[in-house]
DNA sequence: ATCAGACTGTATGGAAACGTACCGAACCAA
DNA sequence: TTGGTTCGGTACGTTTCCATACAGTCTGAT
């Protein structure tokens, strides 16, 4: 798979679809190591952030990680479920559950260090620190510009949303 | 969104994590840009690979996209129900489908390119030619690499084959 | 000619994530 | 207090994708 893409692509295939490309297949490759431990990418991300922060709220934990409100809510119940974490409610605000770490959760995110120290290892084989920096620089001002594009309302789109009662 | 993850982000959270997020950001700039044209990512670069290259079979236009066989299928069929592409059968296999493009089919490839180039001027705003090329360069060994885990069968899972014969 | 193996496209079930809508709680103003 | 608004978490339906299994077809060896 992922033969020569690159090379035989039509002119539109640019860096950024490659960005996208290779970033796909980055993940695969965490998740396909992180199978391990019975993990997702997006589950061990949670997890490592509530190890390190302690209690924080479900929105927070979303945004943090990168996925909306109601699949953190979803993942933190699987984890929840798995005696990974623990929901307990915030003293001072009936709303919120803030979500902490128990000690096995604690145990399986050390092994989740241990695995991504050498997975990034491999990854990062004929890659130096300077280009590391360099790639982390580029990201960052890709990252400005997509946002600003994100908070563009839309160009035009065709259909309107009509009525919305509300 | 997105304030400032990279900065309270625990000592993981490194280059590959902001590669992940970038392109997730990236993929949904792209996507919120081409919802004008009613298609995703992904099947505008169908649409476009089968623009450039004319009969090509289903596989082979998975392949190209990055996505599974039935996935692809699945998008063909609902651009060939929108009259943009058609199944026609070849003379010298009857397994397979040459996806060929229609008019229309075509002239929307002509807008995707249009919508395309504006995306890029923007994406591309403060990135220079030089570091777009180290982007790509970078890009290309992280694939190498993460190609080479892929291909490991698997640390050890536990449903164990205990197979390693390197 | 025939049979085993490989390949193409499709059907199907499941996983993951989204967006919207909703409920209860907090907050803020009058 | 009351009423309106905002916010946290959840429920639900939809979308997209994958993995698997399957039927039809091709290919090559016997």
């Amino acid at each position: 798979m992922s033969a020569d893409h690159s090379r035989i692509a039509p002119s539109w295939r640019r860096v950024e679809i490659a960005l996208i490309d290779t970033a796909r297949r980055l993940r695969n490759a965490f998740d396909h190591r992180l199978a391990e431990l019975d993990l997702n990418l997006n589950q061990a991300s949670l997890l490592a952030f509530v190890n390190d922060f302690g209690g924080t709220n479900q929105t927070e934990l979303a945004e943090l990680v990168g996925v909306g409100r109601a699949s953190c809510g979803a993942m933190i119940d699987q984890l929840e479920t798995r005696g990974l974490v623990t929901r307990n409610p915030d003293p001072h605000d009936r709303r919120v559950w803030l979500v902490g770490i128990t000690d096995e959760g604690s145990a399986l995110v050390q092994r989740f260090y241990a695995v991504d120290e050498c997975f990034r290892q491999e990854i990062r084989h004929g890659i130096s620190r300077e280009e590391r920096q360099q790639l982390a620089t580029l990201l960052e001002r890709l990252g400005t510009n997509v946002d600003a594009i994100l908070q563009t309302p839309n160009p035009q789109k065709k259909s309107s949303v009509s009525d919305r009662s509300e």
